[in-house]
RNA sequence: GUGGCUGUAGCUCAGUUGGUCAGAGCACCGGUUUGUGGUACCGGGGGUCGUGGGUUCAAACCCCAUCAGCCACCCCA
């Protein structure tokens, strides 16, 4: 261990950072179970099998970022760097494939071995749903339109652009880069080292490449549309058409083009221009030949995963809740009876804090610092009296109230 | 994996050409106020200047390495 720092990638999520995380997650599960997704979780990690044939043995993240290991009964095990091979994998292990179809919503974190930058981790956190066994493109619209409305919901839909492409069926998008490798061999000398790498690994991505000389050479190149048969442009026609029909925005980019080798068809990313190189805020689409990939019977698929440290940096922090309510207790004789008090007003809902030690004064400055909104002093006076004295800390005026009044009396500050 | 920038108290940062340079503000703790918080005043704790080497009579300041962060490439959430 090099010191006492979190390893490189990681990082601790204070409570003042976990509201935002928990305001994401808390939309997004909220939002879910009204579209009719249902949480569930898979394990952290899989066989490493479960992600190297569906993403492709040539996807970076195969390639160069999981983080693998042997365990010590000999078995190749992999963190999970996304979700979405790990729900097919589960739809298959508990035999669900009967069920469909099926919508599913989870969240918790993903590990890819990256180099850190911001909105870059090792160990990221991400938000995902998917829609199992539909084939229809109305599918792709709804889960489009469940991102959509997340993402309005957290406030940082107007920070983002929606962007669209079709990468057509598996028919299309073979013979399409088929095309493209014999385009883009014709200039190999002068496409830059990066895309000469990528002609046989993922020749789509050159497209998008940001090398000004890639631009060029991509700027003539054979556009996907012209090769896509008729089935797979029938089937982006209606998805649009879906989208217009509930005013979900986008940007038609050709060159959009996603890493994993399990894409087809519908493909869509939200972008923004606030979070640096790392412009991807949420992005999926669909995926109808992962399920084969893994073994088992052909199964339609979309779905998308979003980042919540990327939400989080784009969106403003929730409110605080209402502050505590502390109980004081002054001298040792009101201990006990205010740790009674103490507990029975928890049991009544309330959120209170009792200190551990320290006198009056000290106790009531804690109970400034927590942003307790009354104080309930307890002392010998009280204690003679069976009350206790509720002072309200923001207009400084306190009162004498009986034990069993005491609920009755503190509602407004709840 | 590649390139560039940065690294001083918990946080934000000062620190002049290497020679009382280890500091400030905020935060924290204590006191003024031994049954009462927020304000004010007074005081206090805390850093082997990321780490390890080297140069020098002398290094936070120069050199090398290493770790980490940031930015870009790459990739994606």
């Amino acid at each position: 261990m090099p010191a006492l720092q979190p390893v490189r990638g990681t990082r601790d999520i204070l409570p003042e950072d976990m509201r935002r995380f928990r305001q994401v997650v808390d939309t997004a599960q909220d939002l879910c179970a009204r579209y009719g997704y249902r949480e569930m979780a898979t394990p952290i990690f899989e066989f490493t099998e479960v992600f190297s044939r569906p993403l492709g043995e040539t996807s970076d993240v195969v390639s160069k970022e999981m983080y693998s290991f042997t365990d010590r009964g000999g078995e190749q095990i992999t963190l999970r760097p996304e979700a979405t091979a790990a729900v097919a994998r589960a739809l298959l292990s508990q035999g669900l494939a009967h069920e469909l179809p099926l919508k599913f919503f989870c969240h918790g974190p993903m590990f890819r071995y990256d180099r850190p930058q911001k909105g870059r981790w090792r160990q990221f956190h991400q938000i995902n749903v998917e829609l199992l066994g539909v084939a229809d493109p109305l599918g792709d619209v709804e889960i489009a339109a469940l991102g959509w409305h997340i993402l309005e919901e957290l406030g940082v839909r107007a920070r983002t652009t929606m962007e669209l492409n079709t990468l057509g069926d598996a028919e299309s998008r073979q013979a399409y880069r088929s095309v493209l490798v014999d385009y883009f061999s014709d200039h190999r000398g002068k496409l830059s080292q990066d895309s000469q790498a990528r002609l046989t690994r993922n020749p789509l991505r050159i497209l998008d490449s940001k090398d000004e000389g890639d631009k060029e050479i991509a700027a003539g190149a054979p556009a996907l549309t012209a090769h896509l048969n008729q089935a797979s442009v029938d089937f982006f026609a209606i998805v649009r058409e879906g989208l217009d029909a509930l005013g979900i925005a986008y940007t038609l980019n050709p060159y959009l083009v996603r890493g994993l080798d399990y894409y087809s068809h519908t493909i869509f990313e939200f972008t923004t221009e606030d979070l640096g190189a790392q412009a991807s805020v949420l992005g999926g689409g669909r995926y109808d030949g992962l399920i084969e990939l893994l073994g088992g019977p052909a199964t339609p698929g979309v779905g998308w995963a979003a980042g919540i440290e990327r939400l989080s940096m784009l969106m403003a922090a929730p409110p605080p809740g209402p502050g505590p309510i502390a109980v004081v207790p002054v001298g040792a004789q009101a201990q006990l009876k205010a740790l009674s008090v103490t507990q029975d007003l928890r049991r009544a809902g309330f959120a209170i804090e009792l200190g551990f030690s320290g006198n009056l004064k000290k106790r009531m400055k804690r109970a400034d610092k927590l942003g307790a909104r009354a104080a309930i002093l307890m002392g010998e006076d009280e204690l003679a009296q069976n009350a206790a004295t509720v002072r309200d800390l923001e207009s400084g005026q306190q009162e004498l109230v009986p034990l069993d009044a005491l609920c009755e009396r503190l509602a407004k500050f709840r």
